[in-house]
Formats: structure tokens, sequence, C-alpha cells
DNA sequence: GTGAAAGCGCTAACAA
DNA sequence: TTGTTAGCGCTTTCAC
């Protein structure tokens, strides 16, 4: 590897000098800058990262942690962080934790000593204690799913009035029997879901029904099937489906065409995320869109301001219900 | 942040001797390293991963460069490179590169400056030259896509072999009029598995029309949908499709939906790599579901290995035709 | 078995 | 405008 010295002797100056010429803090002649940047064309010089962050201590590296890459759901809030981290002269992370308490560990200790400058965390709160003690010491901002009572900075949606606005459509297209398929309600965005969920039936008086309600514990399609495959064979079935996630409505559906019946006629059905998949599907998905390369662009620059030590103030943008022919 | 010397003071003892209770490298007297770990335990030390780095110039971060997390065949890979990598005490960075040689440059740079030890390159190949001299310095392996003339280790399978086999596929089921939907021919994969189709082609003495053959430029729903159009347009309509990737094929099959026709009957239809959607569609969709995870547990080997010094072989492994609805 | 000290590559304070 | 030098946190030789 070729180190700032080797350059400086070339150029016959001194590493500060060279330090200088790449960091371009301070003045350096026209003609000592010249013959410096030659010397580090020819010697295919690089800085070495580790030296300087060392000397800096930081890395202008950021860590994303997500439970799962193979939820689509994430990719576009990725891109958003990644575009917005490159403007910035960051470069990003990504971790998949698995919801794994060890791995997230691993994670959480490379931002303890400085190998990475912050988090973007998007997995859902898996031991507060270690969170909020990271984020006493530790740039951290939560991105969609959140945690309402410590006070990590965050960006998400208003997710009860999305729930909310779904199952109201649903109403609206005359649908009586609304099952809900939740997530685990050990997370935010369920619990809230839900609670908009209720509200729309409160509203329209109908009364709810615990039965109707199933929480998966694995965001995939098979999960979906199984909700559905269960709702199918109470003795009154469902007239409409909102499901958490667009992975599972599309594995409810897939359910609902094994069993002969037609979408949206006998069985209307909403997701959430509009994730590509959801346009595929035949037929196409209602679900509910969030923003999410705006807000993986958010996250990552109220990330970057907070390592810069500026105040940042949470968020929570629009969604909005996208009606196709599920429903 | 608490360093070593910290450490060091509260046991009453030496950094030397506190670092070599950390790696237990040389030996320690018993009652001197309780001191010392008693310390750590109190102090909650963690080593500073940047100064060890600096000075071992090691960082045991493993770079993994795929075009986009969005495609889910990369999904299962990643799973296998990170397990073998934790296991060997690695950590693995995802890199994004779009196909973009800017971003590429920027983590090729993160192993020439010694930030990550190697790399696992499931790009194709973008720009050769900066590949190739990258290999001859640092730790590199690819996975999936390689280079065939370059000498850099890889991990594959025999793409022309599985096209060659879905091919015969359709035609034993009776179908004659085979389209292909296949990448852009600068990668290795979609030349291969062309090969692999005309080949199918000579042995039943079809003629090869190159009318049927059609080259995406991205890999995306879209992009499967707009082939198909242009396919159906046709005067003589094709019978079957081989789509290069499932995503291609479900694009697909949803123009033919959209066109009125039925699946298999009036076009049979396989996609390529078994991704999870692959099964939820309607009719499931027929397809060559490669080792995935293993591919990653295997590029992750060997990268390590090369990292030790070792040398390593490049390996084929076995592919599966799996036959569902579609045909 | 243990400690002192050099040095990994870099930046920045201070001097010149 | 440029050079000298200390020191970021760590590991490892060399002495003791």
């Amino acid at each position: 590897m070729v180190t700032i010295q080797e350059v400086a002797k070339r150029a016959g100056v001194s590493v500060a000098t060279v330090s200088r010429v790449i960091n371009n803090r301070s003045k350096v002649k026209e003609k000592t800058r010249n013959r410096v940047e030659q010397a580090i064309d020819e010697l295919n010089y690089e800085p070495s990262v580790l030296g300087r962050n060392l000397r800096n201590s930081e890395s202008r590296l950021l860590l994303v942690l997500i439970p799962s890459i193979s939820n689509p759901f994430y990719t576009e809030i990725i891109n958003g962080i990644e575009d917005t981290s490159i403007k910035e002269g960051y470069n990003i992370l990504l971790c998949e934790t698995d919801s794994n308490p060890k791995r997230e560990a691993i994670y959480f200790n490379l931002v303890r000593n400085r190998m990475a400058d912050g988090i973007i965390l998007m997995d859902p709160t898996i031991n507060r204690k270690n969170v909020l003690e990271l984020a006493t010491n530790h740039p951290i901002v939560q991105c969609s799913e959140f945690d309402k009572e410590g006070n990590i900075s965050y960006v998400s949606i208003d997710n009860e009035l999305a729930a909310y606005q779904a199952v109201k459509h649903l109403i609206k297209i005359g649908k009586k029997r609304i099952a809900f398929i939740n997530s685990d309600e050990k997370f935010l965005y369920a619990r809230e879901r839900r609670a908009g969920y209720e509200k729309a039936f409160r509203e329209f008086n109908i009364a709810v029904e615990k039965k109707r309600i199933y929480n998966i514990n694995q965001l995939n399609f098979e999960s979906g099937q199984q909700a559905m495959r269960t709702l199918l064979n109470q003795e009154e079935k469902p007239d409409a489906v909102f499901a958490v996630s667009d992975v599972l409505a599309i594995g409810a559906l897939k359910e609902i065409h094994a069993n002969g019946l037609k979408v949206p006629d006998d069985i209307a059905i909403i997701g959430f995320d509009k994730i590509s998949f959801s346009n595929m599907t035949h037929p196409t998905l209602t679900t509910v869109s969030q923003p999410m390369y705006r807000m993986g662009c958010i996250s990552a620059s109220m990330l970057i301001n907070k390592i810069k030590g500026e105040e940042v103030e949470s968020m929570l943008l629009e969604h909005e219900l996208v009606i196709r022919e599920s429903t």
C-alpha cells in the first residue's frame, strides 16, 4: 500500500502538505499543489481511511439495521438513504439483524468503537434498554418503526390514520365482515394499525370481532396464506381482508383463489406498502403507499445532522391509499 | 470511549498485558488475567476496531457488491455469505452498486486502503480492467456472475446446461415456438443461457428464430411485461416462453393474462431463480432453482481462505428444474 | 510473565 | 505557505 509519506517524498514536500492538498483545508501554493497531485497520480495513492478515522475519530460510515433484506418494503427506503448519504460523503453499511439480539449487538459495537458514525434503525425495538443506552452516547435515528416513549428521533407515517382510511374504504364499498391480518402487536405499527381498524369500526357502529383478527409472526407469503386459510375455515367467512403488509396480502390472495373465491366480489383485499409485486398480482392489489424513498432520504439527513451535533426533529410523513382492482 | 489505557490503569498493569488478555496470544498469569478481565467488565471496554485494524492492517470486514438489493435472487445468497462470515469472525458490508462504475470505485477503494479485507463480487463485470487490476493485489471472489477469461476464482452454476434443460422440457411437452426473454448479452450468464437455448433447438432440429429472442436491459416486472407485449404482437405468437429470471417471467405472465390467454395451454412459461414469489403466482411458475444459500456460503469461505493466503479453486454447483403449473 | 516503547497512516496545532 | 511533531488506540518486539 502506498502511504502519505511516499507521496511526500516523491513530491519533495512534508506529509502535512500532502494532507493539506488532499483535504484542501488551508492554502497551498498552486505550484506545490500541482507537484503533490502529480505524485498522487503517479503513485496511485489512496488515503487510508483507517489512519484518517483513527485520527479524526470518525468513519463516515452509517449503519442501516434492517430485520431482513428479503422484505421488499425496505428496498426503496434504502435507496433514499443511500442517495442522500453518498451526496453528503457518507457510505452505508447494510446490516441484516434477523431480529437477532446477538447480531444487533455486533453492529452496535461497531458504533461504540467508532467504526461507524451512527445508526439508522429500522428494526422494531428488540432490546429497548440497549437501544436507549446506545442512543445516549451515539447518533441514532429510527425509521418507520420507532419507540414512542423513548426520545430517539424518528421518521415514520401515521399508521393509525392509514389503517383507519383503508378499513373505511372497505366499509364504503359495502363490506361488513372485514378481517384483519396483523403482525405481532409487540410492534408499534401493528398496535397503531389495529387502533385505526377499530376506530373505523366504531365510527360505523360495527362490532369488532376478535375471531376476525389474526396475528402472524413472520412477514412472508406463507404466513399470509396460513392466516387466510384459518379465516376461511370460520363458519361466517369474511367479505374483506385488510393485511398489514402486501406480502401477507399476496399470500392471502393466493389462498382465496385456491378456494375458488373471487376478488373483490366475494372477498375484497387491501395490503400495505405498495411493493412492486403488488401491481403484478391478479387482480392488482389495493394498498397503502408510504413515501419510502423520502423516508430514507430524511432519515439519512437527520442522522447526518445529528452526527454534526445539530438538533433534529422527528417527523410523520404523508401516506396514500392506492385503490386498484382488489377492492 | 474507554480505551485500553484506562483498562490498564484500572487493572494496574501495562497496556501490553491488556492486549495479551484480549487476544490471548502469549501467556498471562491467571491472577493478572482475572484482574484485567474484571477491569474490562467494569469499564465496559470494547477494543477499538480502528486502532486494531490500523496496527494489523486488517479489518475483518468483507464487502459484498450487488447491483441491486431489490432483486430477490440475491437474498438467499447473502444469507449464506452472512452466516459463514459471522462464523469465521468477519462482518459483511452490503454494497449496492446500481451497476454504476462510480459507486463501484468507492467500494473498491475501501479495499485498497484496508478498510475491508476482500470482496465478493456479484456484479456483472462493469469495468473489466479495474476488477482485474484490483484482483492482482486484493482478495476477490466472484459469485454467480464471473469472468471466464480472467483468473479470478468464482462460484456459479452451469448456466448453459440449465437453460438447455429448461428449453428441452418445453419441447418435450409439445411446444414448438419457444420465445426467449434474455438479459443484455454483455452478461456471461445471458450468453451461456442463450447457448443452452440454441443447443436444445439444434438437438430437436428446430430452427432458432431471431424474432423470438428478446433482450431486456432492466431486470424488473415491467421489462417482462414489455417483452411479452412485443412477442405477442408478432403474427405467429409463441406457444412458450423461457425467461432468464423469475421477475421477468412474472411480468410476462401478467401480460399473457391481460391478453386473455391461458397458461400453460396457450403459452407455457419458465422462469429462473425460484424466488419465493414464483410460488405465489397463478399458475405457479416452473423455474430453475440455484443453490443460492450454498453459493453464498462457499463464496464466503473461499474469500476468507484467500484472505488467509490459501489457494482456492473455482466451483460450479448443481441446479434443478422445478416443474410447476406454468408448464 | 510483564513492561516500555515503537510504529501502523493520518491530521492539526504550533513553529518557522 | 510550509515543515515538525504529537498523538488517535492498538499490537508486538525487545528487555528485563
